[in-house]
DNA sequence: GCGTCCGCTTGACTTGGATCAATGCCATCG
DNA sequence: CGATGGCATTGATCCAAGTCAAGCGGACGC
């Protein structure tokens, strides 16, 4: 068993996802791979709405979405954010219990739920697997809870674009950032607020704050250089030693 | 496999807790009865050190615990409330991400860690709850997170009162509660503030004004009485309908 | 009984972020 | 090309929660 790479590449997925073991589970894989499609769709489009039912477990190939909660008051708060290699759905559950929505051109490749809960069922080390990256999940959401509860509006933007950073960057498998970094903002600024309870004007404002002070540069409203990443680390309260945010 | 209740009591704990079903793992639970051992430890203990290892898996049997991380200038957070029933302790994981602090005199039921490990890595109904309880978690954590990002100070106490009556009556397999309840505060304010993201003064002044709106009685510093459930539900912006807060 | 201590409450004041209101900046389209 | 509309930025003001500081009250020890 520990010899299987955590992350294996999935049949002829562009990326490599999380969940499936081709080396000891051909049978198991080939069934998903009948059960298997892509699916692109644009900006905006809603993957799963709170409370309704879901048809698909999708792993997400390219692009970004955040899952949110909207109070009857407008009030939104994102309350996690999908990156490729990320899953929407869950096993045992047939409903979302957020929304989930494509924050920029998002392409899924989606398995059918059925098959994908019975292998889950079947397979001892897919559940395993997938306890682990739910484990992961949650600490994360946890951490991020420390960011909402007791974090400035600018640790918060530093913390954000440290997280989007190594999120993005880990894809690629490369190691600890350091010199200048440029950061994708796959999202408008108010898509940010939510994120991080704040609003347009403050993100914006702060975005400011952090470019005058040498930090960070923004080439443009869709990406965000980081000039110095331990000072931007220090921003955000993470000693560097310790554990990362989010 | 649909015939095991999902809530099993487990050998001679005084509580029903989660993970272990004794009707078909026999063996397994005999394993597990093995290397089980009780600990009662007194208010203000530390239960776990983030980054620490863990050498034990534990249910908490009687009391409450807090899992939190502190910055480096003294700002803390929890990140999540521990009651009986509830697990600390992770597989495959040697440390724990946070601490954990008893907040009151706390009776854990321990299990030896490679034993229990093992039993989750070879059952696979085990895995499959545990699978089920994270989730479970990582929604409450997330659901938490609207509470912290966009909620008001009164806001967050509703939620919290609400949260907490829900969580105490559940163990004794309550249904929706209705008409006055009293809310053991296992907790100091300074405790309150933390979950919530505000400090002790705000607690301390949205108490007394939930109490003068005649929401709330307050007997004793450790016991609130909910004089108007749905009244404390539309306050924390939960419709009554919809999902409930964490 | 009487301090003393510690946690809680209350009050006065400050402040960080929200709100309200222009204004700027592109991208798109006629 | 200029009009339009959707973000983003910036400025002025407001207010909820934080901060600082002063009581309060029950628990405990002497």
């Amino acid at each position: 068993m520990t010899a299987h790479d955590p992350v294996i590449a999935c049949g002829n997925c562009p990326i490599r996802h999380n969940a499936i073991c081709a080396e000891c589970e051909a049978d198991e894989l080939s069934m998903l791979e009948r059960a298997k499609s892509y699916k692109t769709v644009p900006v905006g489009t809603p993957l799963a709405r709170a409370g309704e039912p879901l048809s698909h477990f999708s792993s997400l190939v390219k692009g970004c979405a955040a899952m949110s909660r909207t109070l009857e008051d407008g009030r939104r708060q994102t309350v996690g954010l999908l990156l490729p290699s990320d899953f929407i759905g869950r096993p045992g559950r047939a409903t979302s219990p957020f929304d989930v929505t494509a924050l920029s051109e998002v392409t899924l490749c989606r398995f059918e739920r059925t098959a994908f809960e019975r292998i889950v069922r079947d397979t001892p080390h897919v559940a395993s697997r997938l306890l682990t990256m739910t484990l992961d999940e949650l600490d994360a959401a946890r951490d991020w809870a420390v960011v909402l509860g007791r974090m400035t509006a600018r640790e918060k933007l530093a913390a954000f674009l440290l997280n989007l950073a190594q999120r993005q960057r880990s894809i690629r498998g490369m190691a600890r950032p350091s010199g200048k970094i440029l950061v994708a903002l796959p999202m408008s600024r108010e898509q940010m607020g939510d994120h991080l309870g704040l609003t347009i004007e403050t993100i914006s404002r702060q975005i400011t704050a952090l470019r005058k002070d040498g930090l960070i540069e923004v080439p443009s409203r869709q990406d965000i250089r980081i000039l110095d990443y331990d000072a931007l680390a220090f921003e955000a309260g993470d000693d560097g030693d310790g554990a990362p945010i989010a």
